[in-house]
DNA sequence: ATTTTATTCGTAATCATTATTATTTCGAGA
DNA sequence: TCTCGAAATAATAATGATTACGAATAAAAT
């Protein structure tokens, strides 16, 4: 996804476009990879000395909402990333060194035989983690 | 996996039978399903009115790293819950609601045929989230 | 230009987790 | 049973991530 597009579904859904969600959303198209909030808010604060964690989480969980963004747990800490333009549900393995992202086209959830009569499905997580080709 | 069996494995690397450690592993071994660590203090505080987050934390590791318990990261907070009796490697479905669990013997990285050249796996996780029978 | 309203700033509070140090307890051996 | 050293705990305090809030600001609608 690029800028544009991002800024786009913003402005679709009527919200405003600021100075700092603009630097958020650059950050992530410039990345391809899981930022953790507090590397948002160190990269934000060299052009917005006084932006405050309010309004980085604030942005990062609207962009998720909406989509833009997707977010997962790393070591006790949330992290984001730009929604991937591979279309439709996917996973991804995630390198525990420098957190950039490949997708896995495979969903268990496909292959899964499981007799789960009774229970309401409503959500899964698969990730795998290790270290890509250029951190091993 | 009881309670004797647990403590067993504890004698035998050496680590001390206490009053707290025995009571942790009774919570669990009553409680088939992920629980947060302020449960268990909260549990525990009926009997020892003293016990610290140190020694809940302390003792959750431990159990962990021995293999009694398994952790998994829900909500942004650490639970825990007692090795399945199931032998080996597998996944949860987990109740959104009640905190129950269903174990699944599938494991996605037995079936996944994507392209990781390259790529060193150390880790991987699945989990299935809804609502168990009881609770939807 | 003025008004409306979302957004941000500045700061403080909260919550989970980890760390510290003195004290206590376990349990092995005398 | 008693003593001793190691291990574990209690009682904080500290840290780090996240959330909350009122006042000030900035975007966009009129």
């Amino acid at each position: 996804m690029n800028l544009e597009t991002a800024l786009q579904k913003l402005k679709e859904k009527g919200y405003k476009r600021t100075r700092q969600r603009e630097r958020i959303l650059e950050i992530f198209v410039k990345q391809d990879q899981y930022i953790a909030a507090k590397s948002i808010l160190k990269e934000i604060q060299e052009d917005f000395p006084g932006v405050s964690y309010d309004t980085i989480y604030r942005n990062l969980y609207l962009l998720t909402d909406e989509e833009i963004l997707e977010a997962t747990e790393l070591g006790g800490e949330k992290h984001f990333r730009l929604g991937c333009d591979t279309q439709g549900h996917h996973h991804h393995f995630i390198c525990t060194d420098c957190g950039k992202t490949k997708s896995i086209e495979f969903c268990p959830m496909e292959s899964i035989n499981e007799n789960l009569k009774g229970y309401d499905i409503e959500n899964h997580k698969f990730e795998i983690y290790g270290k890509c080709p250029v951190c091993s």
